[in-house]
DNA sequence: GATCCAATAT
DNA sequence: AATATTGGAT
């Protein structure tokens, strides 16, 4: 079973998020009216917000934004005590989540660190310590169904394993993404490994507008709008275990920047990212949303 | 004082 | 049900 470890663990470190992979992730969290506001034009995120390509899909439809509903205040109040709407949290921005966990092992996981790690603007220690409370219960639950210690770790992919106990409805959220074994069992650390947090704008929604595409974090529905940043730099100072430490996690905070000089910001072809959310189970063919629409669909 | 965590509230 | 907020403990 050792061996088992070490092995899933390769895979899993294969698929580690590589910065492209994270990139797409990032768009679309921010609304361009929020942006605006803020004026944050920032080249790069100019480009990656508005793809040329009419290719837009009514993200709107699971944007998360749920309801804006029709309050009309417009407003224009300032972001000063406005109360950020509530976080939702998508497939893509759960495994975002999983994928910080892993990397920083059950011991380090805990809300600040994997903030940090997870690296999207907007998030809030309360938003994560929330998550993780609830996917702890949930390891648990699985943990549990277990029983036999077999197993373990499926995935919604596999559509088998997990499913038959739990009721289907039973966090779909959570079975999108895999459950790393060692989640189950602690006692092992886990190497230190670094997560090129490529800066992840950000989420929250503030305003309805038309078809906007707001995916991996869409927020609730405030009845206030806007909302605005908090300064909360990143250092990361792993004063108790050595070894981990990220070069660049900084989170880009507000700070306008203009970063324009030789990087050229080839965001080859986002691909398809379709990656593993299937999970169709014989309800009725449950499709998570696909990502964006990256140009093909 | 910061942050974690479990409980509790919305 | 999902997320936020609170309160006690470290």
């Amino acid at each position: 079973m050792r061996e088992e470890d070490s092995n899933w663990f390769s895979r899993w470190e294969e698929e580690l998020p590589s910065p492209e992979e994270l990139m797409p992730f990032s768009q679309s969290l921010i609304t361009p009216d929020l942006a605006l506001a803020f004026d944050i034009r920032n080249p790069d995120h100019a480009q990656l917000q508005q793809p040329p390509p009419p290719s837009q899909p009514s993200l709107s439809e699971f944007a998360a934004d749920s309801g804006d509903l029709g309050s009309g205040e417009a407003g224009d109040e300032p972001a000063r005590t406005l109360k950020r709407p509530r976080l939702v949290w998508t497939p893509q921005l759960h495994k975002r989540f999983v994928d910080a966990v892993a990397h920083l092992g059950i011991k380090n996981a805990v809300p600040k660190t994997i903030m940090q790690l997870m690296s999207v603007d907007g998030l809030t220690r309360e938003n994560v310590a929330s998550h993780l409370q609830k996917y702890r219960l949930y390891l648990k639950r699985v943990q549990g169904l277990s029983g036999g210690s077999g197993g373990g770790a499926n995935g919604g992919s596999g559509g088998a394993g997990l499913g038959a106990s739990a009721d289907p409805a039973t966090d779909r959220l959570f079975a999108s993404s895999p459950v790393p074994p060692h989640f189950l069992h602690p006692g092992r650390t886990n190497s230190e490994h670094l997560l090129p947090s490529v800066p992840v704008p950000a989420m929250q929604h503030h305003h309805h507008h038309q078809q906007q595409q707001m995916v991996a974090a869409a927020v609730g529905h405030p009845h206030l709008q806007s909302q605005y940043h908090r300064p909360q730099m990143g250092h990361y100072g792993p004063s108790r275990n050595s070894q981990f430490e990220h070069p660049f996690l900084g989170r880009q905070t507000q700070q306008p920047m203009h970063r324009i000089g030789g990087t050229p910001v080839h965001n080859q072809a986002p691909s398809s990212y379709v990656e593993d959310l299937e999970s169709a189970n014989g309800n009725g063919g449950r499709k998570v949303l696909t990502l964006f629409p990256t140009g093909d669909d």
